[in-house]
DNA sequence: CTGAAAGCGCTAACAG
DNA sequence: CTGTTAGCGCTTTCAG
């Protein structure tokens, strides 16, 4: 393995010069610079990251925390760490994967042992596990998300209850008068995602506001559940004349089983999504929909710790909420409602 | 920070003592490893990871490639990349995330600089850019994938000529005389892509031998480019009584449009998937299917790397291929063509 | 603008 | 069974 001072008995400079030639943290000439950069060339060499960790205290590490589970958002959890990882070689940073199965105590090991410099939580819950380790003296961190209580943290996330009231405002200016939400899994609700319960909360102000009937339902992504879940709304509100999805998985059985019981999209029915563009632009009605800007979300997150990692330490950016604001697309799937049947037509 | 010197200060034994009793490297008398591990606990000590690499040459991290594009089987992707994750948890090891993008001088970079001791590379082209490193006294690597010459090469994948094969063998076996093969993009087989490439000579060659009659198209995942190219394949073949969906996203477009032909599945015409086992058994209609065993390739893919890693340099599970037998899971997506239909009927 | 030298915290001979 | 010690390769004062 080629060492620096290889290279600087090669340049035929001190060890110290090439390390500043390396960092830029003091002038050097140009003579030498070249001499050295030719050598460092020519030797093929490579920093030793173990030894820059030692000595300077900087692994150049940022930790990524993705959930374990499956359940949701798969593609939009990928994006997100790719995002991540892309962003942060940028800035001369290497991403550390983690699982979220391994909890607080990963955050703890990685951190305290100069493994990662910061951490990046994906599938943060309103009440999060983790979220203690870094408010107390924790590491720099970023939050893919929001918790209930934000305090003293720093968070980046899509406006999800924008985003629901977003979807309220299109469908009831189409003059809908009565909307049903399908949601995500029973699961996801019952551990407290911050997303999925904060688009609701967006939802039933503003459906309130409009003076709007709105229903809710989480729902499995099976074709069956949203089946089951479909006959139960339309039974119980017979008059609901557009949906809201908010689950990946069950936007195509929702579309193919409306088809299949002869409700027209967007003549008899509108359907409004909140997922991934991709998803909504391939359904088989493109569908009317509030991205989730994933790569955005990783991007942004990388960037605030970047910036604090490397700026004043509690300067600028150092904590506090970002929300991204949700962009509506009109497609193919939302339109106004269809004419009160008259009585005995 | 805590140091080990000052656990072996607190604890009253030597540095080295410490160290001993942490990696187990020699034997520890039962009194002075209770002490050590006792000031352990009382100090939070934790072990320096840019110090134990440096002085080990050891990192414990294991680099993985994920692809960056994310136009096929993302689920899959990041099911392996847990799995990877966890596995190496298990035996000690991190996880470096790194993209695709970054190409054969993103593995020069993290192995040369000692921060990854070694490589998993997912979404393998047959051709592979990022191979000739690897053969070149590269760094001990895991392919997930299997490229055109493993030659030298340590790859675990599906064996996924034998699954292309074991579909025809179910379908020629139910009687079906004449099938068709969707697959997954264009530009997954531009690619050369293994995985795709090599079903198809699975399908390709069984079909021959059991005097099948078989059509193959590439298929992008969006409803309108599986519609085209169902019609192009009912026009070109009016007998097809089988498909064979390689592409996860055209499964439910699929699904969709077979109905709305009025093609019943399976008594018109039968669906048989190479996809995730969950997307087959939540589809619309439960699809026969061979499962591709995420988990279990990120598993042995790492179990690899580790025998590797621990083993005598070169000893045993050095290099070679490791090929997962598929397995077909019969639903309700498969049955007897229909009878042929009698002329003038 | 450049060198010399003192560590960073840990591992692994070597010595008992 | 335990201690002593010499580095691992780099960064960063302190001196010029």
């Amino acid at each position: 393995m080629v060492t620096l001072a290889e290279v600087a008995r090669h340049a035929g400079v001190s060890a110290s010069t090439v390390s500043y030639v390396l960092s830029g943290k003091r002038p050097i000439s140009a003579v030498t610079r070249r001499r050295v950069t030719a050598s460092i060339e020519q030797l093929g060499y490579q920093p030793h990251a173990g030894a820059r960790a030692l000595a300077s205290s900087r692994s150049r590490i940022i930790a990524l925390m993705v959930p374990l589970r499956t359940d949701m958002y798969v593609p939009v959890m990928l994006e997100i760490a790719v995002a991540v990882a892309t962003t942060a070689r940028a800035h001369g940073y290497d991403v550390l994967l983690l699982t979220g199965e391994e909890g607080p105590s990963a955050l703890r090991r990685v951190t305290g042992s100069g493994l990662a410099e910061a951490v990046i939580l994906m599938d943060v819950q309103l009440d999060d596990g983790r979220l203690p380790v870094l408010r107390t003296a924790g590491p720099p961190a970023v939050l893919v998300g929001l918790p209930a209580d934000p305090a003293g943290l720093n968070c980046v996330d899509l406006d999800f209850r924008a985003a629901g009231a977003l979807c309220v405002d299109h469908l009831a200016g189409l003059g809908h008068r009565e909307i049903a939400v399908i949601g995500e899994s029973p699961g996801v609700y019952a551990r407290h995602t911050g997303f999925a319960e904060r688009t609701l909360s967006g939802l039933r102000s503003r459906a309130a506001e409009r003076e709007v009937r709105m229903l809710h339902r989480p729902c499995e992504g099976s074709h069956d559940a949203v089946a089951g879940v479909l006959a139960r709304i339309l039974d119980e509100r017979p008059h609901v004349s557009a949906f809201v999805v908010q689950n990946e998985t069950a936007v195509e059985p929702l579309l193919a089983l409306l088809r299949r019981t002869g409700r027209a999209v967007p003549e008899d029915v509108s359907v409004v999504a909140v997922c991934a563009d991709q998803i909504a632009a391939q359904a088989s009605v493109p569908l009317t929909s509030v991205a989730i800007p994933a790569q955005e979300l990783g991007r942004r997150a990388v960037e605030r710790l970047i910036a604090r990692l490397t700026g004043r330490p509690d300067g600028e950016g150092a904590a506090g909420v970002e929300l991204l604001t949700p962009v509506l697309t009109v497609r193919d799937s939302s339109g106004p409602p269809p004419p009160p049947r008259t009585p005995g037509a």
